[in-house]
This record gives structure tokens, sequence and C-alpha cells, in this order.
DNA sequence: TTGACATATCGTGATATCACGATATATTTA
DNA sequence: TAAATATATCGTGATATCACGATATGTCAA
């Protein structure tokens, strides 16, 4: 039996594979759903999340480790933003799956 | 500072959050990506995937837990296919990320 | 410089996931 | 019925993730 298949690339698989798991937390894909709509600090983002502030934090910084979000200070404040141009299609998706349901 | 973001439902970012966590695994998006192309037995899926027969298996059982996928046995062989609708426009969206890079 | 505020990190125990070898079940063929 | 084939499950140790409280860092205002 010949494998006539177009597979993704092992390699590829495997970024994508890292980069759902990223995502695979309610609150992570909470905080990608609201970053999606504007550029907001931690505070405001654990509040949107309800979830205590360093929650917030440990979240963001993790999906700051896999290149899907960026942050600059200003003032006290740090401020979050999309970075991986991947999230908006990947969201856009997500929102389509569940308007459908 | 009012809050008028369209966020989406927390229940559904569960139920998104748990799909994504049961694709973030390179042998499960492998696997997704082959029976987006057809439907086939266990061990011709673990052999394209690269695994031992019994591992595929595993994945196979995760992901159908999940509703991703269905099974029907045809003799000795079990042949699994997708089930759930989201996974196609997913997956699409994931090669195309792949296209794009 | 002190205190307050905003964010970040650390340590922890609880739980989940992972890969692997061993074993079990189901189905067909001899 | 016995053996072979195809899948599935179990037990395990290793590793990862999780939520939480405690503590640390960075910035501004008094």
């Amino acid at each position: 039996m010949e494998n006539t298949l177009d597979l993704l690339p092992r390699e590829f698989l495997e970024d994508a594979a890292e980069c759902l798991r990223a995502l695979g937390h309610p609150a992570r894909l909470r905080i990608v759903d609201i970053l999606m709509q504007g550029v907001f600090p931690v505070g405001e983002i654990a509040e949107m999340c309800d979830l205590p502030p360093h929650q917030a934090c440990e979240h963001l910084r993790l999906l700051k480790a896999h290149g899907l979000l960026n942050s600059r200070r200003r003032g006290r404040s740090v401020f979050y933003e999309i970075a991986d141009p991947r999230l908006p299609r990947l969201i856009d998706c997500i929102r389509a799956a569940c308007n459908s349901e």
C-alpha cells in the first residue's frame, strides 16, 4: 500500500502542536481572545479573565515564552499584545466554531 | 474602565481548550492530518505516524474519547475517521499557517 | 527614601500526560 | 480448536502542568 497522502512536515507539526498546547487552557484562550481586540495591561487582563493578577501573569509569561505575545512596559503597567501572526486566523476559526454551535 | 469587548462564552472556551489540548501533540496532529484525507485502519495510521501500533492506538483512543474521531471495525481492522466538524476548518487553518511560513 | 502599586518569580504539592513493555481481547484462517 | 493477525488496555516510572501562597522586583508619588 503506497502512501499518496500529502502530509504536513514533521517539524511543522511539532511547532503547531506546541502552539496548540500553549493555547489549550481556558484562561489563555480568554487572554488571546481579549488581545485580539486591543492592547491591555496585566491588571485589566486579570480582571477580564477573573484571575488573581499573579496567575494572569504566569499565563501571559507562558504565551510570551512561546512567541505568541509581546509585552512593553509603560510606567508601572505592562501591556501585552498579539505577536504571532497565526493567532488571528486561529482565533477566528475558533470563533466561527463557536458561532456555528 | 468598562468592558466593551465581545468575549467568547466561558463554557465554550473550556470546550475549545480541551479540543486544542487533545490536538496538542505532533502524533495526534499527524493522525488528524491523515484522516482528513481518507479513512484508514490503525496499522496504516501507525505506519504513517512512525509509531508502534499500540501507541497509535492510544492516541486514537484519546481523540475518539474527546469526540474528535469515530471508529468502526471491519474484519480484524478498525477504521478511524473524522467525527468532529470543527476539525477540517482547524486543520485547514493549520495548513495555511504552514504554507505561509 | 519610604510607601504604594503593578507585575513577576519562586516553592509546593496535586494532578495530568507521556512513552514503554507486557498483556489482553477480538477476528479470521488453518 | 489453535495459531496468527490486528487492536486495545494495563502498569510503571519520568516528566509536565496546574493552582496557590509567599515573596521579589520595578516604577511612581509623597
